[in-house]
DNA sequence: CCCTATTTTTAGATCAGTCTAATAAATTTG
DNA sequence: CAAATTTATTAGACTGATCTAAAAATAGGG
């Protein structure tokens, strides 16, 4: 409770997307490099460069020539509300309007920079305090507390049973095709085989589906949950990392109504 | 059904500005004289010549230099649709956040200019097609179309009773006290005398309260219905436009919840 | 350790939207 | 009707975000 001395400091939405994009690759465990934001953001590699020391100078990250950028506290907060304002839009989105998975994410994208802080407070109380967003992605809370989540990526699994947990991609027509052959958060597959080094990797989703095939792109940006009862045909599970799907509070999950 | 042959020619929220101010001005039967857009969007003269050169240019309104501007059938097009968002938009944060109507107007403003034409026709059917918004102004509807309003400013009313139809003032501090002293649309209210030259207007709102002085800035900003049925004290009713209140559907009105 | 390839930064420009100060047109008034 | 006042336009400049092209730093491979 101690006061907010924290300045407003009012940023542009260009700048709160440079922070998002930092974060995200910071949490992908990568280097903020300017080439790398520049990709993610679709811009030069000049304009990035600029940016970067903007950023800097207003002491929302560290900026070292040649290397890149890393968040301060400061620019990590910012950017976690940012992050929990789009994922908290995605659910009122989805839930509320109605929106499939494969929509929510552009529109997103426009409202997290335009809504205010009461708009969010209020839809945060509407859908009941989501932890995740339809994606299964985690919802960071007001104080900018984030989940840890101890899911695996689907291209590393082992053979075996799992619950789809999040799905890291928010391009409309591979969510589209996602949807249609059942992969959503929460079904359940099995997985007969580790991911190739080249080739699709083969899936059963449970609900005596088809099998789904992924290309190593798609298998990256699914993240899954182990379970531990029913263990598949052949092989046994990995080992101790069974921590059994309540990640998050019950919540009213991904359905689409 | 003629096909969509018009290009999206789509514009900057700061030319969605400008539009929007011209279209309420001439609702006002005024002219959008440079200074006057000015004042309405707060910017310096130069700026509105400028902006209204451009306008012109790329065929949004007509633009006579020491005259002003006139929209086209095209720019009104586009200002309607701004407009039909914001109160849209509006309706839905009273509605179903909870906003008072003295915070809608601000977030409207911005979340207008970011919100997609699918989240604009979702909310429109969860709201199940208002015709106005939470200060009493009517909504266009899809098509553009809006509602001829016979309505009369309390400034100019005479005498008699009447019912609150719009209150045309988004200052929140201004709507926070006429919400205090219960004067809203749907609001029945009598006049015992006509708006003074000079000086404070009184009127008493139904509901036993407390009468309600009004400054003339004030009493412009109010419209009301005459209501024919129970004629007040002493003065006959204007004659004829007892338009009756049904000038949309029945709705959910105004009310805080 | 030098040369090439890649990545990054610098330099210089552009565009939209805005401003202030100065000039010019229109309007009001003595 | 001409002077005074108001309103509008022009001129010149700035800011934030972007670009392209050229120069510089870093990283690898012989």
């Amino acid at each position: 409770m101690a006061a907010d001395s924290q300045k407003k400091a009012t940023v542009s939405s260009t700048v709160e997307d440079y922070l998002k994009v930092v974060l995200k690759i910071e949490d992908m465990k990568q280097r903020a490099s300017t080439s790398r934001v520049a990709r993610h953001l679709d811009v030069a590699d000049a304009t990035v460069t600029d940016m970067l020391r903007k950023l800097k100078k207003v002491g929302l990250l560290e900026y070292k020539p040649y290397y890149g950028a890393t968040l301060t506290r400061k620019g990590r907060q910012m950017a976690v509300r940012i992050l929990r304002r789009h994922r908290l839009l995605e659910m009122f989105l989805h839930q509320v309007l109605g929106y499939g998975w494969e929509q929510v994410h552009q529109e997103a994208e426009r409202l997290e920079h335009a809504v205010s802080d009461l708009f969010i407070s209020r839809i945060d109380a509407l859908l009941d305090f989501p932890a995740q967003d339809p994606h299964g992605e985690a919802i960071p809370d007001a104080r900018g507390f984030r989940q840890v989540e101890d899911d695996l990526c689907l291209s590393e699994a082992e053979p075996g049973s799992y619950s789809v947990r999040k799905v890291t991609n928010s391009d409309p027509e591979f969510l589209a095709y996602l949807d249609k052959v059942g992969l959503r958060p929460a079904t359940r597959l099995s997985l007969q085989e580790k991911a190739p080094f080249q080739g699709p990797l083969k899936l059963l989703p449970e609900s005596g589906r088809e099998p789904v095939y992924l290309g190593l792109e798609a298998s990256r940006s699914i993240f899954v949950l182990p379970l531990k009862d029913r263990p598949p045909a052949s092989a046994p599970l990995p080992e101790g990392r069974a921590s059994q799907g309540s990640v998050g509070r019950p919540g009213r999950g991904a359905g689409k109504e």
